[in-house]
DNA sequence: TTTGAAAGTTTAATCGCTTTAATAATACAT
DNA sequence: ATGTATTATTAAAGCGATTAAACTTTCAAA
């Protein structure tokens, strides 16, 4: 049988509530009885039963995270941040998968929500309906979005910039001295994917510029591969592309090998999200990297200031994206 | 406030007891009974407390999973997949992400350890200390592991017949008349990545071929690229590479696009995993899928077995990769 | 009708911990 | 010494459910 706060008690010959002192370092408690109580766990091998803190204290500890079912080198790096955040300020993270079948409703309304779940919740998925929004705001559960906000505003959030990154990525593009300058983006309905896009049209007018080509994709390598496919055989070559994410570059650079063009040499390309294979390739792809570790940082303080209360209203941090030159893009 | 089941119970004028009977589906309850119940709870927009149910009911219905903190598509799918069994068990799945700061035990020691947190344990890590399985099954937490298996064979285990992978690359190889088949493996300290190389091994032998040349790398674009150009370099172009896992595949593809050779036509290229970008890419990559949701089925089945006290001794489960043919093998 | 088994319901006890309020011990001035 | 803070400890009361055991109703067979 399990020890519980009670065989800790009598063994150490300490009342429980000062055991559970101990536990919690609530701060009022001897050193002796403190070493008394320590003893006695490590004997028993006693750890306290989440359960039963969770009901007693109204609290769990834990926060709860939704992400999406992709397989994305940034989403994981801020999962892998958000955690060790979580860790350093005494909470537990546990994750919610949501796709299709399985979507974000799902996933939160029958698990997450449940009271004395998790403290928190962090939101990290590209689609989520409004109502949804709602429906947790209802549950007067605290929580924050990670990489993607809530019209009209209402919940703390942590975006990037992505405006700033397509301005950016034209911008290097035509002082670079290109000419036909053009943008494969990705779909209409992520905010990211037409924030991108908007970025990338204004520095290009504000410089009198052209835009050579726009067209829309879905964030693959289909689109950048096909997309590319189809300026190439009309004729309509750009000199350079601002690819909306690296899936479109690479399947932008496919396409350009097996037709024997070189990248840079005879188009430079710029992708978005510094995918892991973006440093690999050769050439190696420059490429936007995304501030995961910042967005961790800042989506853990804004929950836990929510939790506590401490932040009356929502407030939205909006965080740069960098420009990584590599090897992709040359002078012309 | 939150209702609970006490308000519930008043508002539906029937015992708690009773209510609890609903919740959990219980046989023995009249329907106009449950009929009152569930109207009230709908009033009252009752869900019950995770915490209460686990500190009395002795079972948490949630398992937890230690996921690797790597963007692999075969995790994700896997994930995906124990997420959508479990559920149909009326089990909740919550993920804790192991790397190196956090390692497989802080994170289920600290976390999933805690009694009452979960009712089981999947783990689905390529790495794992041997003495740490020991404190798990002293824990007498119920688990199971995922793609691979500790040694001696003491915990239930669903493993992919790496061996026979191989086996079947190199026997693919050699049937469509390849003379210079060579494998590019990962790391000596995954048993994955040397079964593979035994399986390629031993069926070059039996046909009495020999190997072109064998180099082990560590699963990474880099590993295929360098080792294809050291062979190249060197003179030693083989007419056939069985690359340990897709990553090596995409840097040897890298490598000999650079080199303006092309695959399938200067030299024949298998991969393994079965990675996303396989089918995207030109040539379309041949490689082998590993089967994912047949591995969380099984995984879950031993799991729940175990839990439930049906399986006495552990038991280890084989399944086999698929080679999937695609464009990047040629008969010479 | 009576009766007994099955079906439905409830009372009481408990799960392991935290919190609040009350009590005890120790320390610090006067 | 004595009173007052300050620090340490504890007894008692839940937190919100479930389980076991006891009780009541229902209903078919005798």
């Amino acid at each position: 049988m399990k020890a519980s706060i009670y065989d800790v008690a009598k063994k150490s010959g300490i009342s429980v509530v000062t055991v559970s002192r101990v536990i919690n370092n609530a701060p009022t408690v001897r050193q002796s009885s403190i070493d008394k109580v320590m003893k006695a766990i490590k004997e028993l091998d006693y750890s306290p039963n989440a359960a039963a803190r969770s009901l007693a204290g109204g609290k769990s500890k834990v926060i709860g995270m939704v992400i999406p079912d992709i397989t994305d080198p940034f989403i994981m790096s801020v999962v892998i941040a958000v955690g060790e955040q979580l860790r350093e300020k005494g909470y537990f993270l546990t994750l919610a998968v949501a796709g299709e079948d399985t979507d974000v409703e799902e996933q939160i309304g029958k698990f997450l929500f449940q009271p004395e779940r998790v403290d928190g919740i962090i939101l990290l998925t590209p689609l989520f309906e409004n109502e949804f929004i709602s429906l947790l705001q209802s549950r007067l559960i605290p929580f924050v979005i990670l990489d993607n906000q809530n019209y009209p505003f209402t919940v703390s959030s942590v975006v990037v910039d992505n405006e700033k990154g397509g301005y950016d990525a034209a911008s290097a593009f035509y002082q670079t001295g290109h000419k036909r300058i053009a943008h494969i983006g990705g779909p209409e309905n992520l905010l990211s994917a037409r924030d991108r896009a908007n970025g990338f049209l204004k520095a290009l007018e504000e410089v009198g510029a052209i835009c050579y080509g726009i067209e829309k994709g879905d964030f693959s390598i289909e689109s950048g591969y096909s997309t590319m496919k189809k300026w190439h055989e009309t004729g309509l070559l750009p000199d350079a592309v601002f690819a909306g994410d690296d899936h479109i570059a690479f399947g932008v650079l496919d396409y350009l090998r097996e037709q024997g063009l070189s990248v840079p040499k005879d188009m430079s390309l710029i992708g978005f999200d510094n995918h892991p294979f973006c440093s690999k390739l050769h050439p190696m792809l420059s490429t936007f990297s995304q501030p995961a570790e910042m967005m961790a940082l800042k989506g853990v303080e804004l929950l836990l200031k929510t939790m506590s209360g401490e932040l009356k209203r929502h407030t939205i941090i909006k965080l740069e994206p960098l420009l990584i030159q590599r090897q992709s893009v040359k002078e012309r």
